[in-house]
DNA sequence: AAAAAAC
């Protein structure tokens, strides 16, 4: 509770903060009002302030939260004295750089910056992999003086000489952990060696590890810590149910979760790629509109994906963890996770999806027999057991084939259930629009819990027919040189 | 185990 300015419009809620009383210039106050916010939100009110003092931050925010803002606001306000108006590109030097794990984030800050600053002299571009440097290129070349960016992308821009980051007074890590996760560490070093000492540096992350407190201690002065919603719990206004279900049943209990609980647009998260694509395609043949998004997909299909999906010209937006962080969708209703994360962590990233801004969400969550394990290590990060109920796929899931783990669960009885799959594909096709609306199977106790309590175990013979079916896996060239990453790995270079 | 990210 750091309240020392709004006594005075004090209410019985307490203090009601408005934009108006950071002192940040006329003209950003006019592009955040355009934007519609009145009022900042928690990680706002006590970044801005922080930030506007030049001072360090450590924060720790789930996405949803504001977040972007909140450092944006007080960079552009703390670059704006200095704006130039000047045409010439050595007038526009680098001065704030933002870096992020994906491509797609990126983006995304890269439009919330131009937002805010667009009634200011202030310029910024956006660089990332995936898509033509030349424009980058160009871009940089006339000069901005906030620059987002993917590590990989930039770095390639550095080598050639498009970018100097010789200037840059304010540097923002987003998703830190998630950089680290991803093995951006050596860049990172390579990058903050190009940037002076004397800077103020902002490092968000959803959590603070130890790799990550490592990192804060290296590279952040004094920095102040920020920490909003406790990280590792999930917000209270998302209702999590998770579903039994067998792993053959998935696809049709998506298409039945979506149809039953009319959802107008929904993300559905998959651990594969592989999987990701097929459970779009299955959907699509299930009359729901339906695209994926994974990092096999190129940047022009990932984005157009994306937009699309912003349009609302998609139902169902199946993605890999690529989009499970950082990606604000307006007043998303609800998230699937056709699997469960093997990650706990990304758990809460995925269901940060839903729920934000204060609107309320449902993340629906397909467990099978063999997904215990990743059950039992989401309840004991969020510390809290999830509401688990079977549910029965009424929905005939043609020739599901998205799965990552073929059949596995076999064994366990579906006798009773499997009168639902052997209809004819027409007879299938008929009644897939009304198919699990009417019955409501919620009442009727299944067999199902019994798989849920015994440790998994394949039978002899479904270990026989997965050998015999399941092809002996292909394995590529490593895709980069393993011994330079690790090289980087886990020892911080001296610098100073 | 899987995903992501520079060419």
């Amino acid at each position: 509770m750091s309240d020392s300015v709004a006594t005075n419009t004090s209410t019985a809620l307490g203090a009601a903060p408005t934009f108006d009383q950071f002192g940040l210039a006329a003209d950003i106050l006019k592009a955040v009002r355009e934007s519609g916010y009145t009022t900042p939100t928690p990680i706002q009110a006590q970044a801005i302030p922080v930030v506007l003092a030049g001072r360090d931050v450590m924060g720790a925010a789930q996405t949803g939260t504001g977040k972007t803002a909140s450092f944006s606001l007080p960079i552009i306000q703390r670059l704006l004295p200095s704006a130039n108006t000047s045409a010439s590109p050595a007038r526009h030097p680098v001065r704030a750089l933002m870096l992020t794990p994906t491509r797609e984030l990126a983006d995304q800050v890269a439009a919330n910056v131009q937002t805010y600053s667009k009634h200011t002299p202030l310029r910024s571009t956006v660089v990332f992999g995936g898509v033509d440097m030349n424009p980058q290129s160009d871009a940089l070349r006339r000069g901005v003086e906030i620059l987002i960016a993917t590590p990989g992308r930039l770095l390639d821009h550095v080598q050639q000489k498009t970018v100097n980051l010789g200037q840059v007074q304010m540097l923002v890590l987003d998703e830190a952990d998630r950089m680290l996760d991803m093995g951006f560490l050596p860049d990172l070093q390579r990058i903050l060696n190009l940037l002076p000492k004397e800077r103020q540096t902002l490092l968000f992350s959803a959590t603070f590890s130890p790799e990550i407190k490592k990192l804060a201690s290296t590279y952040l002065r004094n920095p102040q810590t920020i920490e909003v919603a406790r990280s590792n719990s999930t917000a209270t206004n998302v209702r999590q149910i998770v579903f039994e279900v067998h792993e053959s049943d998935k696809s049709g209990a998506v298409a039945q979760l979506i149809r039953e609980r009319e959802l107008k647009q929904v993300i559905v998260f998959c651990n594969s790629k592989i999987g990701a694509s097929r459970l779009a395609r299955v959907l699509e043949k299930d009359g729901i509109v339906a695209t994926a998004i994974h990092g096999d997909r190129s940047q022009s299909e990932r984005m157009q994906a994306l937009d699309a999906f912003k349009r609302g010209e998609i139902e169902a937006l199946v993605a890999t963890d690529v989009a499970a962080r950082g990606l604000d969708i307006a007043e998303l209703p609800a998230v699937i996770n056709f699997d469960l994360p093997f990650n706990a962590e990304d758990y809460v990233h995925r269901i940060g999806r839903t729920g934000r801004a204060g609107a309320s969400g449902d993340a629906l969550s397909l467990c099978s027999a063999n997904e215990r394990k990743q059950l039992a290590d989401i309840e004991k990060l969020i510390k809290r057991p999830l509401e688990v109920e079977p549910l029965e796929v009424t929905m005939r899931a043609r020739r599901d084939g998205a799965t990552s783990a073929p059949r596995r669960d076999e064994r366990f009885g579906r006798s009773e259930r499997t009168e639902h799959r052997h209809g004819s594909r027409d007879e299938a096709g008929s009644r897939r629009r009304t198919a699990g609306t009417h019955d409501r199977p919620r009442g009727r106790q299944q067999p199902i819990d019994e798989f849920f309590l015994k440790p998994y175990e394949p039978s002899p013979s479904a270990m026989k027919r997965q050998e015999e079916t399941v092809e002996p896996e292909r394995k590529s060239a490593p895709k980069q040189p393993l011994a330079a990453l690790l090289g980087g790995l886990g020892m911080p270079r001296k610098s100073s």
